[in-house]
DNA sequence: ATTAGCACTCGAATGACGCGAGTGCTAACA
DNA sequence: TGTTAGCACTCGCGTCATTCGAGTGCTAAT
């Protein structure tokens, strides 16, 4: 256990460590708390701290760095999540009211404003509504030979997706596919829709519209579309900030894994508490040894849950991001229940 | 004017240059080159091509480097465009004849596939029909509120884009915004469907369906989008490979310009011949000092001319380049002559 | 338990030094 | 007149020694 002594300590140590990027001594820390006491004591205390593993030196002889157990420590219990400026937060407001069109315009812009605001990289997730619905699908033919087809969820998600068939189309063919997806799938939950559109589907139009296995063989792209997870990422140059160190291979490795879904899936999609940190090698990824991951997830009502996460150094400045990420979470929280009220 | 061995001389200067990235010294160019003279020659000659501005030492007892001019020559007397390897060839055809359902996809398969096989940063640039009309036009009622404008041209663009009315979706209304369009823009060039669109059809709507005002608003933006040009620029995390002594300002600034449209318009909107490249100052942008953009245009008949766009370092290997860059040219005319066709 | 004092450690900055690749110039040569 | 061997000279770069100072741990006194 530490005692208030010691907890004051690694919070300052920590605070100065965030906002220097320098090893912190015992005299700075002296200086800038008011622990009243000698140098030499908080020598003593440092020497403490360290054998617990919460701080570390860089080298026999220098000052104090916070290891991934006092972060740990530091975001368990002595976090402040810190009040965001005004006029940032008008921003916020502005940008994420402003009526987007579309569910990906509304991610896409909270990615943008995320990265900015907090100077490091963020990944936006849209709200997946488990038990969301297929509500509408159509297919249009546009001309002889492209279709449209156009998906709705009731989670508000509007896919479309031009196709072309080899042949010219036969309205009547594509009647019958449309037909039998409304009998199967509309109204279905989505996760029923994906497993019947892999087995029965496929058989129902070999036996009833043989024609149009090609139309079939297309749709099945649009709709593991539609029901992917759309992962926005912004900021990724934001990178070059904290990872001077780092060499360039890893570093391209990193951006090109911020760019694949899959990766990106890994990382953030088991999330489910409202706020989570994970540090260096807790990411468990060899490439995150000295990123921190801060996540935090928004509620949508019955439309489903979203998740927020900010790529950033280990020594980031948790107190702010955790500020930031708040005022995010509540106002996608309304900015969608505005979205799928309208 | 230059002697025979003179530019034997710049040309092999310039060769090394680009392979090795050190300076190049008279010995090495002696060893590189069947030359029958000794390094002092070399060197009489080198003094020379200094005066004549097509070389220059990095200090007073280095080798030398090209310059600007050094290069000018070389693209415009000495470049030999490499052959392409057979098994890039057979990639290249095989991604971009893998039949993509959209413009953009070929687009954007084009700039990966561009800049992986250069290891530079890719733009690409889709045909621009000055002359293409609009084909068809067409609004969809999703549910009470959400309507699909989907827009064609005779160019193969297919745009949609979802909008939301504040008030519920009344269908006689939209067929009467319908029928003006219908009758007054579809089957017109682009460029009158512009001009009528700002002057003209606001006022017929105002006249015949004034309750549809809203829909008009939505509505313009979906066309300024149908008539942008859509710039694809991959591989701007190459950038860190050649841009190692560029301040992290600065290179941010690049980047964040890459994303910008105006500023890729300023960049290479202007292109017309069939190679076209500029060099460091001549890109008239102190960003690029150090860069060199390589450009091409591709045509497809009646449906318009692209632009493929490489941007390097100054020392990239020029021969390479154009090599690429004449198959994919040659290759997207290919691909887009099909895709209109089918 | 605290603290003054002190020897010790080690990274970072500084400067001296030599190496070597490359140059320009001169004088001799074909 | 063009070419070349020879040579003194330049300058970036890597190495090594030195210094400086921030910071530490330990000891002994309070």
């Amino acid at each position: 256990m530490l005692t208030q002594r010691q907890i004051i300590i690694l919070d300052a140590l920590i605070r100065l460590y965030t906002s220097t990027g320098l090893p912190i001594g015992s005299k700075t820390i002296l200086t800038e708390t008011d622990i009243d006491a000698s140098s030499a004591t908080i020598r003593n205390e440092l020497v403490y701290l360290e054998k617990l593993g919460f701080i570390q030196k860089t080298h026999s002889s220098s000052g104090r760095v916070p290891s991934i157990r006092g972060y740990r420590f530091y975001i368990d219990h002595l976090v402040k999540p810190q009040a965001v400026a005004k006029d940032k937060m008008q921003v916020i407001e502005d940008v994420l009211n402003g009526h987007a069109e579309q569910m990906d315009d509304i991610m896409h812009q909270s990615a943008r404003l995320l990265s900015d605001l907090t100077s490091y990289t963020a990944i936006v997730l849209g709200p997946r509504a488990e038990s969301s619905r297929l509500t509408g699908f159509r297919l249009l033919a546009l001309n002889d030979n492209h279709v449209m087809a156009i998906i709705q969820t009731d989670s508000g998600a509007i896919e479309n997706k031009v196709f072309r068939l080899s042949r010219p189309i036969d309205e009547s063919d594509l009647n019958k596919v449309v037909n039998i997806f409304n009998h199967h799938l509309v109204g279905r939950p989505l996760t029923e829709v994906a497993r019947k559109l892999a087995a029965d589907i496929p058989l129902l139009i070999q036996k009833y519209a043989s024609n149009s296995m090609d139309v079939y063989m297309s749709l099945e792209s649009v709709f593991s579309d539609s029901t992917e997870d759309r992962f926005h990422v912004s900021g990724k140059i934001n990178l070059l900030d904290f990872t001077e160190d780092m060499d360039k291979q890893k570093l391209k490795s990193l951006y090109s894994l911020l760019e694949n879904k899959g990766d990106l899936k890994l990382l953030i999609d088991h999330i489910s508490q409202d706020f989570d940190v994970k540090i260096g090698e807790e990411i468990n990824h060899e490439l995150f040894t000295s990123f921190s991951l801060v996540t935090a997830t928004y509620e949508v009502r019955d439309h489903g849950r979203g998740i927020l996460a900010v790529l950033g150094p280990t020594s980031m400045s948790y107190d702010e991001t955790f500020g930031v990420l708040d005022v995010f979470r509540k106002q996608l929280t309304h900015t969608l229940l505005n979205y799928y009220l309208e």
